[in-house]
This record gives structure tokens, sequence and C-alpha cells, in this order.
DNA sequence: GCGACAG
DNA sequence: ATCTTGTCGC
């Protein structure tokens, strides 16, 4: 459990995120197909309740290994750029509860690309110390081009000057998704990553298969 | 001052 | 995130 001293208000979270972004290792260590991928989501309904599902898949054939669920009641309100702190902990009460320890997380939302550079994807990887990347469904820092319509295009994600992730299609004419990577792994490898968990859809089997399971888990 | 704002 | 009908297309 993480209820202890976890933030629950705006100032003491950005304290935290303050002393955590430092601790984000850009170094690319994650093999590159690891063995197993795995996928985190959190689903809501109308009284902050949450059930959040975490689902590890082999990354040769996508089919899941190990599936778990969590249900509890949100302790933080949702923030632009505080997302995590609503989020992580059911997720991390999941992670704790898998059998094997994941070899990449995949998260439904932002690393870098980030305001103050600590997407969901960097707080779960340097909590957890596994690698992680962020593959969200909407821009939220950041400008870009139309990456080119072919499946595998990307362009990059620029803010401040800074490229903080990828723009990158994954279904030939389908809306992009923004790649950015979390800790211990490249954007590059994130890219490459994301398009293998991604041969028929739009998000990564990772994404769709949590999504899945968190809204069961919350019925 | 006026928008924008992951899920 | 979630609330929601029909509709176009494979």
């Amino acid at each position: 459990m993480h209820t202890g001293d976890w933030p629950t208000t705006i100032a003491a979270a950005l304290a935290v995120q303050e002393r955590l972004r430092g601790l984000v290792d850009v170094t690319d260590d994650c093999p590159e197909l690891p063995p197993t991928v795995t996928g985190l989501d959190v689903a809501y309904d109308a009284a902050d309740g949450i059930a959040a599902a975490v689902v590890t898949l082999e990354t040769a054939g996508l089919t899941v290994v190990e599936e778990r669920t969590v249900r509890a009641k949100a302790v933080f309100p949702y923030e632009p750029g505080l997302f995590a702190f609503r989020e992580l902990p059911p997720l991390l009460d999941a992670l704790e509860r898998l059998d094997h320890e994941p070899d990449v997380l995949v998260c439904d939302g932002h690393g870098l690309a980030h305001p103050r550079r600590f997407g969901l994807a960097c707080h779960l990887g340097v909590l957890t110390g596994r690698p992680a990347f962020g593959v969200g469904k909407t821009r939220f820092v950041g400008s870009h081009e139309d990456p080119p319509a072919a499946r595998g295009s990307s362009v990059p994600l620029v803010d401040a000057g800074e490229e903080v992730g990828a723009v990158l299609r994954t279904q030939d004419g389908v809306k992009p998704v923004y790649v950015s990577a979390g800790h211990r792994i490249d954007l590059a490898h994130a890219c490459r990553l994301t398009l293998a968990l991604a041969p028929r859809y739009r998000l990564p089997e990772t994404t769709r298969q949590a999504d899945r399971l968190s809204r069961v888990a919350l019925r």
C-alpha cells in the first residue's frame, strides 16, 4: 500500500515532483526486444471509485502472460500536470502483485512530454526502477506538424525548443499517438516498441488490454 | 488579460 | 476519465 505519506495537496505534489524529476535516467538499457511488455490503465466511476489494471504480454505474440486489478478511491483530484498523483497509488499496488517483474512499462499518458518533464511514465519509472515510456492519445504540451499518413511515420514533438517526444502514426491514415520516453529507454526505442505493439489498431495492445480489464474491474 | 490544459 | 445514437465501412 502507498497510502501513508502520499501527497494530497497541489503544493505537496509539486514538491514531490520537483524532488523526483532529478532521478529520471535517460540512459537506454532496455533490451531491444524485451521478453514481455506491461501495460497499465485506470477506469473511473461517478463516485471517485477507481479500478487500476496491469497486463503483461509476451512481446513476440502479444498473448497475455499475467494480469492484476486493484480497486480504490481516488485520493487526489484530477489536475493537468499532476495526473500521476491520482492514478499511481492503485497502479503501484497492482504492479506489486505481479508474480514477474516487468521488463518495460507502457503507460497510458506522457513521460517527458510534460510541462515540467515529469509525466506519469517518468514517475512510474523512477518509483519502480523499471524502463518506462508513455503513449498518449492527445497532446498535452508542445507543437508539431502533421506526420505523413503512412504507418510508421513520425514527426518530433517540440516544447520550449526541446524535443520532448514524437507524434507517431501507428496505422495508415489514422490519428497518430504521442510517444515520449519515461525512464531508462530512449524515444526512438519507445517508438519502435509502440509500433510492434500496434500491428492492427491505433493504440498499443498493452493499453487496449489494460483499458478493457480496468473497465471490467470497475463493475 | 485570454486560452490551453495527459486521464 | 465519463456521459451517449446513429452511422459509415470492412
